[in-house]
RNA sequence: GGCGCUAUCGUCUAACGGUUAGGACAAGCGGUUUUCAUCCGCUAAAUCGGGGUUCGAUUCCCCGUAGCGCUACCA
């Protein structure tokens, strides 16, 4: 299928260098990249940018991928994960690895240095250096001086021979106009013009003979027939010597998109020491990949109803990149609490002690000596106040110890009480429960009645028996209703834990 | 320093050039409730500043201001 603006068939690339995790930004554009892609049915590559051989971290791809894949996001073609977890190339494209495409670039860098558009630069690391300190200290624009652009055949050939014999080899770069203007034009961003005299004459292949980014994305776009160039804002700067790059082959550049930055909540771009960035860190805290992928689609992008909460086939037929904004978008995960526990809400119980289970072992309970039923009942419990199934294990502590409750007499006692009478309370519910019919103690509704009717018997206060009665069954200040806490303590440890908290909170006092 | 981008409640964001500037999160208040949470109701909260264009600018143009991004033989 083709994208309305452009009549090619729609491919993208998501092209990340290994270098670690999967920051979320990246995971934010690669997301809008694959809605996209999906979008208009077309096909979504998956490249390896490892061109920095100084920065690889082994495994970095095969780790990503999985990430992605846990979001729901998959690619169609390239170096993709096959159902061992292994990376496998698939494609007529190939090879999808930069490191492995050297020869392809050295073809093409020739083109250029025979049509003038490239040139050889031999200067070294420390006259760099230098001239860029100067023209910072002059306060003007700091960029190459072109040196090296107008050498004679001769001094380039001799040159060459100088660093050959010292076993080094010389930098391409791109000789960009020195007039004239270019003009970019992004799918969010519109028009943006650029005088060619400010652009700099571009490294294209680097001493260690490995492309840079910007010749190999270019000449990897092409070759492998990407329509739609979808990246951060951060590349807009180097957009235009891309452009350039194109024209310099007399190739059709494809369409660009820039995704807006995901900020601090001090606005800077999203970084580490301020918080988690990367998606791993979201989804070991328990946040659900439908929440992950529901909110970071709303960071930058809305579908102009009031709808919030989408799935991701809803996410895809909706997506468009006319839709996405230009301003860059704070990432505010309160919200994100707030969206991940819709999602929680909407979880089966049997779906959400599954997904709680790792997270209950983590913290040391062995939830194989529970039964299913207990383990839902107290997920339905939980369920309401729960933000992320990391924060699980502390709220539902008190259904796994048997011992080791502490039962603080201060607290026990409902603030419109006194210790004597919340003595002989809890002494009347040890009673009452002693001889409750099991039936009646697996139901919160059922015991409801039961202990409501007792407390009306004996002209009590719902306060001054519930009060103590929750507090003694789970030592906690704040929690569910005690019905529903004892029903289900009485479901999964049985009436005598459920007497034994009693007793142990009756003794305090 | 140069180049570029952006600008609506605290945050994410709506609003063919005409609306009491809407929604969501968060906040506050109230109801339900023995507690917390859920749920329900209500309240407060914004168009960066200045010029144009126009009968009429949040919206279009210009200037300023601020913020951010880029400015490597990293991506």
């Amino acid at each position: 299928m083709t994208d309305s603006s452009n009549n090619k068939p729609v491919r993208t690339r998501f092209a990340p260098s290994p270098t670690g995790y999967v920051h979320i930004g990246n995971a934010r554009t690669e997301l809008f990249n694959f809605l996209f892609t999906r979008h208009y049915k077309g096909v979504h590559v998956l490249r390896v940018e490892d061109t920095d051989q100084s920065r690889l971290v082994e495994g970095a791809v095969e780790n990503m991928l999985k990430v992605l894949k846990t979001l729901g996001i998959e690619f169609d073609e390239g170096a993709i994960l096959n159902d061992a977890g292994h990376i496998e190339e698939r494609g007529e494209f190939g090879p999808y690895t930069q490191s492995a495409r050297l020869d392809i670039y050295k073809d093409y860098i020739q083109k250029l240095l025979n049509n003038k558009s490239a040139y050889y630069c031999f200067c070294t690391q420390e006259r760099l250096d230098e001239l860029r300190k100067e023209q910072i200290a002059l306060k003007q624009p700091a960029m190459y001086d072109r040196h090296c652009r107008n050498l004679s055949a001769e001094e380039v050939a001799s040159k060459q021979d100088e660093f050959k014999a010292a076993g080094k080899s010389p930098v391409v770069r791109f000789a960009i106009p020195l007039e004239g203007e270019t003009v970019v034009t992004d799918l969010v961003f519109g028009e943006m013009k650029y005088q060619n005299a400010v652009l700099d004459d571009q490294v294209l292949i680097k001493s260690d003979g490995f492309p840079t980014y910007h010749f190999a994305v270019v000449v990897d776009d092409h070759l492998m027939e990407i329509s739609h160039v979808i990246r951060g804002e951060e590349w807009i700067p180097s957009t235009p010597k891309h452009v350039l790059i194109y024209k310099a082959f007399g190739w059709e550049a494809p369409q660009f998109a820039h995704m807006p930055l995901i900020l601090n909540p001090d606005k800077s771009k999203l970084s580490k020491r301020q918080g988690d960035v990367a998606v791993e860190d979201f989804l070991k805290k328990g946040y659900l990949p439908e929440a992950l992928i529901n909110f970071m689609a709303f960071l930058g992008w809305n579908p102009k109803t009031e709808q919030e909460i989408f799935s991701e086939q809803e996410l895809i037929e909706h997506f468009d990149l006319e839709k996405v904004n230009k301003s860059g978008a704070v990432l505010d995960t309160v919200k994100l609490d707030w969206m991940n526990s819709e999602y929680i809400k909407a979880k089966s119980n049997a779906e959400l002690v599954e997904l709680a289970k790792p997270y209950w072992q983590a913290a040391g309970v062995d939830t194989e000596k529970f039964s299913s039923a207990y383990l839902e009942a107290i997920v339905e419990l939980e369920k309401a106040r729960l933000k992320k199934l990391a924060d699980l294990p502390e709220l539902t502590k008190y259904f796994f110890n048997t011992t080791g409750l502490q039962i603080d007499p201060e607290i026990l006692v409902w603030k419109k009480s006194n210790a004597k009478d919340t003595h002989q309370n809890l002494l009347l519910l040890q009673d009452l429960f002693r001889i409750t019919d099991d039936d009646v103690m697996n139901s919160p509704e059922k015991l409801e009645v039961i202990v409501k009717g007792f407390i009306a018997e004996h002209e009590l206060d719902n306060g001054s028996v519930l009060w103590p009665l929750r507090y003694a069954l789970t030592g906690e200040e704040k929690s569910p209703g005690p019905f529903e806490v004892t029903a289900t303590i009485f479901l999964g440890l049985g009436r005598e834990e459920v007497m034994n908290r009693l007793q142990q909170a009756i003794s305090v006092l």
